[in-house]
RNA sequence: GGGUCCAUAGCCAAGUGGUAAGGCGUGGGACUGCAACUCCCUGAUCGUUGGUUCAAAUCCGACUGGGCCCUCCA
């Protein structure tokens, strides 16, 4: 498998830290409000990846947070956390607001076929690692007191800044509005490991900590729920590319300060899903939400198979056009796929021949458009028999995950249905056109497509 | 200002030195009573411009146009 690392800013051959076995984590949602279209390409991408993993026989063990608390407007003393925003904006407690949006959120990553990680953890149910975490980077020099508030020293590093080439002399503090310096920090690049400045008296998530009633900071909740939960040694982690700085630089100065040692060897970084103004965000304002691109007809898949046409590295522009397209091309794909006929036998040597194919394409670097067509290359293949083909395709499903296959769906009333079919031959037999048209609308109208051919009429069920 | 990435047909897009995969759409055809479904046929010299090379979409430079990061963001 060669996979892309952010560290390296190179295509490499991916080895994991034990043979056959991958630790992979992925930085989760923040639960204080919807996670939009392109959140969820980047849980997409991190889903291809594992299953992708999964293919090729490796032994997958993945944890996910869920960011319920710490997640700041500003990572400075005069940032607020957006959970408390939420909990002001939308008047209910904190703890209902990343309930309510935490099952938003699977709701959305279910709609588009994402398995669920093997761990899912929220910030909040491990408190006491950060604590940990914290007390012995307080004790080996690494952070200190300042301001009521723990900072991690950035200048005890040789390189902190490993993963983005930027230069501590050239960096620009406020470039962003909004950001201001924050005076208790020794060095700009310093980051709050854990709050308790006073000035938020009213925040409603509080723990007590060694240094006073508080709250963790952003940065630490991962580094604490990958190592609780995936060890001191991980292979792959990930998250939209935007993390890259500041989180993940973070996360590796923290986790590496704690543990001692070099903590995870593959970075693992999706591209952002633009729209016509750019980069979707949830600080922009509206929010386009998988379920709500459901409500206005559109199959959630659509928005997968859209995501799988293109590369995970490479940013994508998201158009109704583009996606109204890729809902044809999944539609067509689906029927392709439904109209093989399942004769013959299985053929081992044309199965390996296109499942190998397929693994090559994935392997390198989650090449999922070219994995796609060589699914279109089997269903063009003349020596390939149905058997074959099907088998082949319910293979490539447990990556791309877009239910080609569809069982025949029970119909309740399919007496029904062949009752209005033979009306309907017998209206045609006697050239009475308009009532064979009349029912083959109504069927219509019940989600009933009939498919006419030589030897008699047959029916599908449509979405 | 510093860093980083991208630019291929109407659209989505693969391709990383040897004369452009695939998909959607369009148009034409087969099938059909007409359709739907399905099948067949149908299109680009790769942002511009220099250079390296026997050979470049692919490597190097410049330019143009975009995106992202530099303490909210996936």
């Amino acid at each position: 498998m060669k996979l892309y690392n952010t560290l390296t800013r190179k295509v490499e051959e991916f080895v994991p830290n034990e043979e056959g076995k991958v630790k992979m984590y992925t930085c989760g949602p923040t639960v204080y409000h919807y996670a939009h279209i392109g959140n969820i390409r980047n849980y997409i991408g991190h889903d291809i990846l594992e299953k992708s993993l999964r293919y090729i026989g490796y032994d997958v063990l993945r944890a996910m947070n869920i960011t319920d608390v710490g997640h700041l407007t500003s990572d400075s003393d005069s940032g607020v956390d957006k959970m408390e925003v939420a909990r002001k904006r939308e008047n209910k407690s904190a703890m209902d607001i990343a309930a309510f949006y935490t099952k938003a959120f699977f709701d959305d990553f279910s709609l588009v076929n994402c398995r669920e990680p093997d761990i899912i953890s929220p910030a909040t149910d491990n408190i006491s690692m950060y604590i940990k975490i914290i007390q012995k980077l307080l004790k080996d020099g690494y952070a200190y007191l300042s301001g009521g508030n723990v900072y991690f020293d950035v200048s005890r590093l040789d390189d902190y800044y490993v993963l983005t080439n930027h230069k501590e002399d050239s960096m620009v503090v406020g470039v962003r509005e909004g950001v201001e310096e924050d005076s208790n920090k020794k060095n700009q690049a310093d980051f709050v490991l854990w709050f308790t400045s006073s000035k938020f008296e009213n925040h409603e998530l509080l723990w007590d900590s060694p240094w006073g009633k508080g709250y963790p900071g952003w940065h630490i909740e991962c580094t604490g729920i990958s190592i609780k939960y995936l060890g001191e040694y991980l292979d792959i982690h990930g998250g939209g590319i935007d993390n890259i700085f500041p989180h993940h630089t973070n996360e590796i100065a923290q986790s590496e300060a704690y543990l001692g040692h070099k903590w995870c060897n593959y970075w693992f970084h999706n591209e952002h899903l633009l729209d016509e103004v750019g980069k979707m965000s949830k600080s922009r304002g509206a929010i386009l939400t998988v379920s709500l691109l459901k409500e206005k007809g559109y199959l959630p898949l659509a928005f997968r198979f859209m995501c799988l046409n293109s590369h995970y590295r490479k940013q994508l522009s998201f158009s109704y056009e583009a996606l109204e397209q890729a809902q044809g091309a999944l539609k067509k794909l689906r029927n392709r796929v439904a109209s093989i006929e399942n004769n013959g036998n299985r053929d081992d040597k044309l199965f390996d021949y296109y499942d190998g194919k397929f693994k090559e394409a994935l392997e390198d670097d989650l090449n999922t458009a070219n994995a796609l067509s060589v699914l279109y290359e089997v269903l063009k293949d003349e020596n390939v028999n149905g058997k074959t083909k099907i088998e082949l395709v319910c293979s490539f499903e447990k990556v791309l995950s877009l239910d080609l296959i569809t069982d025949k769906k029970n119909i309740s009333n399919e007496e029904e249905i062949l009752k209005m079919i033979d009306e309907r031959n017998i209206a045609k037999k006697n050239k009475d056109f308009e009532k064979a048209d009349f029912i083959r609308d109504e069927l219509l109208k019940m989600n009933i497509r009939l498919v006419d051919k030589r030897d008699g009429t047959t029916y599908e069920v449509i979405e």
